[in-house]
Formats: C-alpha cells, structure tokens, sequence
RNA sequence: UCCUCGGUAGCUCAAUCGGCAGAGCAUCCGGCUGUUAACCGGACGGUUGUUGGUUCGAGUCCAACCCGGGGAGCCA
C-alpha cells in the first residue's frame, strides 16, 4: 500500500510503513505527516482511538522517526499532503526506530548547511520531487528515442586527449598515459550511426570549468542522439518533437510533484511543436536593438550589452533572446568560427554553420546544442588544420567520411538544465541527487 | 581568474556612534480534540570563520588569509 494510491482505498484499511516528516499535536489528538517515498499523508492519532500506549508512542515519536502505522482512509479536505486531500484514521502506531534529534527542520535553510546534509536534503518534499520529475524525464527520454528508431549504444567515459584544450577536462592516470574524462560522446555517436543508423548515448559527463552558476555542475548528464541521413533542418524537427513529448510527459505523470515545486504548468502547457526559430544574425539584430533602447535583462540588473557580428552570446543575451518567446527558440546558423571543427559551414555562406542551439524559456539557457556534421573528408581535413588541431588523433574520426559519407545531424540534451526548467527550479543543483559543483563534493 | 555579497547558539537572524552576547525555531519539561513551519508557560544553549593590528575597551574599525552565496567569462 503506498500513499500515492490512497484515494482508491478509501474506506478501507491499510497499512503504511514510512518516516515521520512532521508532527503536531492538541492534547488528545497527534497528527503524524507520514511519508512513504511515494508521497506524504497525515495520519490521525486520537487518544480515544488507540491503546494508551501506542498514544504515548505517537507522542513521543521525532522527526524523521521510522514508524508502521495502520488505519482507516478517509477523505478530507483539511488534510495536508502529497497528494493531499486524504488523511488516515489511525488505529495502530508502531515505531520502528527512534531518529535523533533531526537536523533539517521544516523552514528556511542557507545552501551551504543543506549541501553538507544532502543524504538527509533529498528526504524533504522539494527535493523528493524533483528526483522523481528527472526520473520520469530520464523515462521519457528513452521511451521516446526508443520508440523512433533510436538504438542506444552508450560511449566511452575513459578518453584521450581531444586536443581541443585540456583546461576543461578532468585528467586521470589511466596506467602511465594521461586520459580525461568525456565532455561528450559524439564522435564516437558518428561511428554508431554508420553501424545502426540512429543512435544515442546517455551518460554522465565532465567539465572542469570554474564555473559558479546556477546552471553549471562539473559532472551532468547528457543524452546525445546522432542521426544518419540528417540535415539541419530534419534536426529542428526531431528536437522539437523530444523536447515537447519530454515536457508533456511529466505533465501528464508528475502532477503532485509539480504542485508541491508549485510550479506554474501554463507554461509548460505551450510547449508543444513548432518552436520558433530565427537565425543567429536576427537574434544579433535583436540584442543590439534592445540595447539600443537601454532594456534590462529579465532576472539581470544590468541592460542588454551590445553585439559584435561574429560573437558568441553570453548568458544575458540568450536569457534575453529566450525572454521574447513563449516556448523554446532555435537559433540556427551560427558564426562557424565560435562553434566546433565539425560542424557543416553553410555551402553558400561558409562564415556560419548548419549549427542550432534551443534556448528554454524563464532563463533556463541553452538545454540543447546541436548541428549537421562536416560529411566531406577533405573539408573535415581542413576544418581541423583551420582549429590548429593534431591530425592524427582525428583519423578514424575521418575515415567515417571516406567509407560510405552521408549527411547526418545530432544534438546533446543537459538532463539537469531540463529538469531545472521544467521543475522551475533557480538552481541546477536541486536536480540531481548528488550534485558535483565548483565548491561541493562531499557527500 | 575577475566582480560582488556574506560568515554571531544545532538552524534562521539581530546587536544603534566602538561600550553588559540577544531573539525566534529546534531540543527537553508541562498544558491543550483539527493541527498545517500550530499555540501558551518554563528550561537548556556562545572560542562572534582564522591570525595579527588599532584602542581604556572590538561582533563592530584596519590588514592578510580561509570558507560560502550570487554573477561574468566558458558551457549543457
């Protein structure tokens, strides 16, 4: 019996093994807010109701105290709750272990106090909520990809020198030679896709930034689907049908867990395709405007800065970009020289890429990162000379190009960044169970 | 790396011009039949981040350092 299903048993009697989240009382009567893992539900304790000893049990039992109790469900409005609404009439409490003298209380904490208790953190409803909204994301994500063709082959997290810079990698002994942790796994997915056609990894990856933000951790999760016979275009496309199933999925399935976030749904209720999409130029042209006229950034204290055609955005101008739509926006058509060696240049146009970024709205930053690859070898070739990149690391990367070359697209999706957005979470942080960040790596 | 804000009881915070170290919550004891972070009465609780300096006197002023929050850059 769990609490998440207790409206269909009103009436009846069951039992509920859990934790002791809150207790009050009123001389005879000791309300006992009961969680299960599924949810929280009060449980009535009256004086009159109950053997005198197990009274005295409710009474004394603390925060966090692991308890048995058993009793009658009944609807009632007053009772507080996840869901909520339905309250237990109880006729047995059985205590199953004494917690000390709990350290997280039910009102406001600082960061610092509640990052050093996250094993006891994650037990408090917010948080509770949100791992089970990323679990449901993490099960949309799948679902989707696998019901459309997608087979996941999984890459390595052991890596060699990319050569793109180690400053962001975390470096490993990996017997004698340096080796770093993955930043991503797409090159490895274009290997997939000339073997299946379309894949996607899902996994864990690592950026040694110094990074302090609320949209940074240094170990995130990051699914990546790459897709043979792609195009730029077709990619938009897809994205948009990912991202708007993931959103609508949790809609449909994570309804306590959003209210207790008290998360606004109309928002999430718009995500459904098309997405808006403009142009790297356009979205310049936008910025410069609006600084033009001295606007502020939503959630900044300082104005839109100004652009120089051929920069890459910084936060304030995607924040400011993504504030003037509704739903998430494709910018496409990037400068080629600010995005990666391999990303396909425009044929007409070789100074931007067939690149896409998707920018959530509220703030939420880029949740993907996305383009059509380079499919000529000899451009390919070029491109990493044009980076003052080795060769030689790159030549099985470039032999995909010299057997069997088709177009192909793919994009990586930041789970955390995702859940953040759709939890309306401030702080990336708050969405994974352990978090890795700049100052935190304990517990 | 840079900018910015902060560090006082287990937690969240206060302390006027540099002049006795204070509350609420938690915990413990007592009371209450509808509590929602209950309420009422009582008790317990301090190396003011560290080191040095100025001063009759420093939580408060100065210097250096440590730790944390927010942001920039970089990125998902």
């Amino acid at each position: 019996m769990t609490i998440r299903s207790l409206a269909d048993h009103v009436g009846e009697t069951v039992t509920i093994q859990g934790w002791c989240y809150a207790k009050t009382g009123k001389g005879k009567l000791v309300f006992l807010q009961v969680r299960d893992g599924t949810g929280i539900c009060q449980a009535v304790v009256f004086r009159g109701n109950v053997e005198e000893a197990d009274f005295e049990t409710a009474k004394s039992i603390t925060q966090e105290s692991s308890l048995i109790v058993s009793g009658t469900v009944k609807a009632d409005p007053r009772a507080p709750g996840v869901p909520g609404g339905y309250e237990l009439d109880v006729q047995r409490v059985q205590l199953v272990s004494l917690a000390e003298p709990y350290p997280i209380q039910p009102k406001e904490h600082g960061v610092e106090f509640l990052m050093q208790h996250r094993h006891l953190w994650l037990r408090s409803s917010r948080q509770w909520a949100a791992m089970r909204v990323r679990a449901v994301i993490v099960r949309a994500i799948r679902n989707w990809l696998d019901d459309h063709g997608f087979l996941n082959v999984d890459t390595p997290i052991i890596t060699p020198a990319a050569a793109e810079g180690t400053t962001t990698l975390f470096q490993i002994d990996y017997h004698g030679e340096p080796a770093y942790l993955a930043q991503t796994g797409q090159l490895y997915n274009e290997a997939n896709i000339f073997a299946f056609g379309k894949v996607y990894c899902f996994g864990p990856t690592f950026r040694a930034e110094k990074s302090k933000t609320r949209r940074h951790l240094q170990e995130f999760w990051m699914v990546e689907p790459e897709i043979a016979f792609c195009n730029l275009e077709q990619l938009m496309e897809i994205e948009e049908q990912f991202v708007s199933f993931i959103v609508q999925r949790c809609l449909a399935e994570c309804e306590p867990e959003l209210k207790v976030l008290e998360r606004d749904t109309t928002a999430l209720q718009r995500v459904v395709p098309p997405f808006p999409r403009i142009t790297y130029d356009q979205a310049v042209e936008m910025v410069n405007a609006a600084a033009a006229r001295g606007e502020l950034v939503p959630g900044y204290p300082d104005p839109v800065p100004p652009l120089e055609w051929g920069d890459d955005f910084g936060s304030p101008h995607e924040t400011y970009i993504a504030a003037q739509f509704d739903k998430p926006v494709f910018v496409h058509h990037y400068p080629t020289q600010v995005k990666a060696f391999y990303m396909e240049p425009e044929p007409d146009r070789p100074e931007v890429c067939r690149s896409v970024d998707l920018l959530a709205p509220e703030g939420y930053g880029e949740i993907t990162g996305g383009s059509e690859r380079i499919s000529d070898p000899d451009k390919l070739i070029a491109a990493i000379r044009r980076h003052n990149l080795p060769l030689a690391p790159y030549e099985w990367y470039i032999d995909l190009r010299r057997y069997g070359s088709v177009v192909h697209s793919g994009f990586g999706l930041g789970v955390e960044r995702t859940v953040a957005w759709v939890c309306g979470l401030d702080h990336v942080r708050e969405t994974i169970a352990f978090p890795r960040t700049l100052t935190t790596m304990r517990p």
